[in-house]
DNA sequence: ATTGGTGCAAAACTTTTGCAATTCC
DNA sequence: GGAATTGCAAAAGTTTTGCACCAAT
């Protein structure tokens, strides 16, 4: 229950307006601890003041995605899910069996980023990565599948 | 123009009846050669039959999924893009900022599958990986962004 | 006071589904 | 012939948008 207020000094020092709402998306993204759909922001901000809008939290969450102050993940299933940048960077492991999602650390991926940067010239936000694949529970079901 | 014979041969040797439609969607599939969207799909499909129906192709794209013959690859923006199995296996940089998607060769992870196997007991599907950030043209612009 | 933000309702877009008609095996 | 597949239309779900009203600076 703190925390969510750096980010909004953040963003009134970016000339944003500081609203209610936008203050509620922020303390549900920091709350949330991880990766949420706008579905579950909503639902929590509603908890506290019911008459917000969804589509306020669709435009307060393009909004802070410009400011790359949060990330859009893509976790499959057609699910977009949200998340603060800047926390404990981790990175998502998908179970495509049961669905889990488990978090990596970042350092998995520091030989990763610098092959990407030589070999490419590529500078890769990955904050924003999601690797699919089969957990260790599914494993014998999996066994079958290719790769 | 050829090489989609053996995906349609493979098809029915899994109980599944051989459609014109199937074969049209396995076309389109193999022509392009890489990430294609629903509706490109249905596009390039129609262009062959006016007749045939998006469900259509919904729906057998969701059978070749099960099927593991296509996977379906999260490009971000919202777009959902699908993929055939199997050709020279690669994977996506998608630039955050031009929206330019480079393919990257499988060898570059070989080592991250390494550890998350050893580390996670996870077994990383890793045709499905897209990886975002800048590309090498938009660096500039990206410099002041965060990572 | 002025600009920017919000709520609302409606539109836009993507994907799914029920069902009758058709097609493949 | 019989089950699987399709086309259609309609629904469902998510995200966006136009506009009048309201609030933050």
């Amino acid at each position: 229950m703190s925390g969510h207020f750096d980010l909004i000094e953040s963003l009134r020092q970016q000339d944003c307006r500081l609203t209610p709402q936008r203050e509620m998306v922020l303390e549900a993204l920091h709350e949330s601890q991880g990766h949420v759909s706008a579905e579950e922001i909503y639902a929590r901000v509603q908890d506290r003041n019911p008459y917000v809008h969804i589509s306020t939290v669709y435009r307060t969450l393009e909004l802070l995605k410009e400011l790359h102050m949060v990330c859009e993940i893509h976790l499959g299933g057609g699910c977009t899910c949200y998340e603060l940048v800047g926390e404990r960077r981790h990175h998502h492991l998908v179970c495509q069996e049961c669905g889990e999602v488990l978090d990596v650390d970042d350092e998995m991926l520091t030989s990763l980023k610098d092959t990407l940067r030589q070999e490419y010239g590529f500078e890769a936000h990955l904050y924003h990565l999601a690797i699919f694949g089969c957990c260790r529970s599914c494993q014998k079901t999996c066994a079958t599948h290719p790769e």
